[in-house]
DNA sequence: TATAGTTGTTACCTGATGGTAAGTAGTTAC
DNA sequence: GTAACTACTTACCATCAGGTAACAACTATA
């Protein structure tokens, strides 16, 4: 079941977020962490590590005096943006739909 | 974030089958279980339970003889076809991706 | 020399998710 | 009356996701 798969990739509470974040562009460690508000550094780095093995996130180290890292979407990554568009459609509809709640 | 909220709610290892299943109409509570190869009757239950308080899944009852309840998807259900459609299209080009695995 | 800023790691704990196995309650068929 | 079919429920257990707190290694700056 290929909706399975898909989900699994990107199921859990940061992993969207992460995403999300990224698809404004490149971004540090500490950018990251200040983007997603109460993220800590393990839940980032353990994220960060699992979206890189599915191939939706590079990780580039620059290897300059303060040591820095740069994490950006991959093609893969980038593909992502239609289906987290409709997460987007189909969650409001659910909050107009959920009123009382 | 609406596509947390929309995550939260498909979350988990068989709410998308159970959807996807009643897509194609209406079931009861055997045929759901025989329809989802090794869902447990609890699990069946309990997820069902799940979808009904957010009001993707519709529960009636029939005072029949042999008591029997059917279940179909209410109109917010419905609505999450699309969602499906990108999750299916996506999780193929995942797999399409990660030849090696 | 000490402090602060990078990017993490490690140990420990809790609560949610999911699995197995058995039991329950009502009805019908043998 | 006994077995079988419906739709569950209950108890118990294992695993995993996520949280907190502290530490680590390196560099630049005061």
């Amino acid at each position: 079941m290929a909706a399975r798969d898909a989900l699994e990739v990107i199921q859990g509470k940061w992993r969207i977020p992460i995403v999300i974040s990224l698809t404004y562009g490149t971004k540090r460690f500490g950018e990251l962490q200040r983007d997603i508000s109460d993220i800590s550094p393990k839940m980032l780095s353990q994220e960060l590590k699992a979206l890189e093995i599915n191939q939706i996130v590079v990780r580039k180290l620059h290897d300059s005096m303060p040591v820095s890292v740069e994490y950006s979407l991959t093609p893969l990554g980038l593909s992502l943006k239609n289906l987290l568009v409709e997460l987007r459609l189909w969650g409001k509809h659910l909050r107009s739909e959920i009123v009382g709640r």
